[in-house]
DNA sequence: CGTACCTTTGACGGCTGTCAAAGGAAGTGG
DNA sequence: CCACTTCCTTTGACAGCCGTCAAAGGTACG
């Protein structure tokens, strides 16, 4: 099963017929490398990616040169899905990493959600998902001290990560720079910086270049306040009503 | 046309089954009292509201008893529409004033997806819109002083009652504590009431108890650094799209 | 008429931004 | 393989925004 099927799978479960109809977004990958934009902002909404591997960001550009970090996206995540009823793009897009990525005309989001309305309910589970992480990552920045945050954003990365394929805490491939984790978090380098030294002394964890090594996962925990609610994929109360759907839907086809 | 309808409408024209359909949510309204909780953190999701008048807010409540404001809610929101997808709420809703709510169960906006594509499109345009908000909210929150903060709730507001129903700029209702306001934007009352004193002081405004009477409207705008791209309902890439899927069906079921 | 909440004001302190400068790492082109 | 450039990391000094605490007056609601 391919990651985008997986991803979406993890909120309804995938008849044949809608393994195929995702598998038709799963064509023509391409490369992508390093810091390069997938579209410019105030561009036209047109194509949006799945990424299948490596790290992306969605980027708020001010007047005035500053770069702001929306979110960070990971394998299996898609591009654009924040933005795919707008006319033309708020934000701009941009791999953080090299990595691979499948283009697909918005509209085909549509043919999706006309076709299958599971896959529709997946995509709603997904856009919420993504929601639900943008809300969390407001109240921590409204409510907790910079190392709390950043302690925080680690974590939910890790648990990100994990989902996809599996990493251990102990030492986790972590491609951000103190430059762009400040640009996220709405710190400045160089406070992230003294956290990051703050956190080595106290023997918590260290980042070195791409990677995060954790040496006290129990202080880690405690110091984030971590609540991992807002990271489940179940849609409990939904499923019971699709399942109803498809019977109906399949005695009214049937012979 | 009801409230609910020209709020969806916004985003797709509505056909007459499509009115029909959305009628059904509109039934049984209820008056709902200052500060009464629509519903209780960590309940399973059931009943969402479609909000017909009064103000209403979703807040995470932290361990510490702390009320932290997700988002506010002005009449035509749909008020849980964020976590229908969840088994259960993250989060509490409770009114800011005394208000109208139409209470639907969560399993009707998926009969509702799978009964219209273009209404589910509509219910996406909707709740990209919502993220928006909270987007624009989070980045303005990590990059910008309290006092435009302020004034960019303010405006934002204003805007999204406009779209509602015609308020001025000048004076317009705005039902919100110094403290609930402190809440929404993560400042402290204390700072608020300062701001709102300099903001009186430099003649650009004044809130006096419900109220907001807007005295330099050019400079407010200057400071907030207002720009309203992110408030836009039009989905133009998309409606062309809509259309041919419903020429397609009408063959398709035509005589 | 009393109680609870909201607003107002002052003093003080800490977290975090800004500026500046230097050393280190990595990618590029010859 | 080396020189060069660019970006990233590290460190110190200083300032300012905003939170906290406390107390008093005002307002709404029962």
């Amino acid at each position: 099963m391919s990651l985008f099927q997986q991803t979406l799978g993890r909120h309804v479960d995938l008849s044949d017929a809608e393994k195929i109809l995702l598998s038709r977004f799963e064509q023509c990958p391409q490369i992508a490398g390093k810091h390069q934009m997938l579209w410019r902002p105030r561009a036209k909404v047109g194509e949006l990616f799945i990424l299948q591997s490596g790290w992306a960001c969605s980027i708020r550009c001010t007047a005035d040169g500053e770069q702001q970090v929306i979110e960070l996206l990971l394998p299996g995540d898609i591009i654009g899905l924040r933005e795919f009823t707008f006319g033309r793009h708020v934000s701009e897009a941009s791999m953080v990493t090299r990595g691979t990525i499948q283009p697909f005309h918005h509209e085909n989001i549509v043919d999706v959600i006309a076709a299958s309305t599971p896959l529709a309910i997946a995509l709603f589970a997904t856009i919420s998902r993504q929601e639900a992480l943008l809300t969390e990552r407001m109240l921590i920045t409204l409510h907790r001290s910079a190392r709390s945050r950043l302690l925080h954003f680690m974590i939910e990365t890790f648990f990100r990560l994990d989902k996809v394929r599996h990493v251990t805490l102990a030492a986790f491939d972590f491609p951000v720079s103190q430059r762009l984790l400040g640009s996220i978090l709405g710190l400045s380098a160089v406070h992230i910086n003294r956290i990051l030294k703050t956190l080595e002394q106290d023997g918590i964890l260290k980042k070195f270049r791409g990677h995060i090594e954790v040496y006290d996962a129990k202080q880690l925990f405690e110091e984030a306040q971590f609540d991992r609610d807002y990271l489940g994929d179940e849609m409990d109360g939904l499923k019971q009503r699709l399942a109803q759907l498809q019977l109906g839907a399949a005695s009214a086809n049937g012979p």
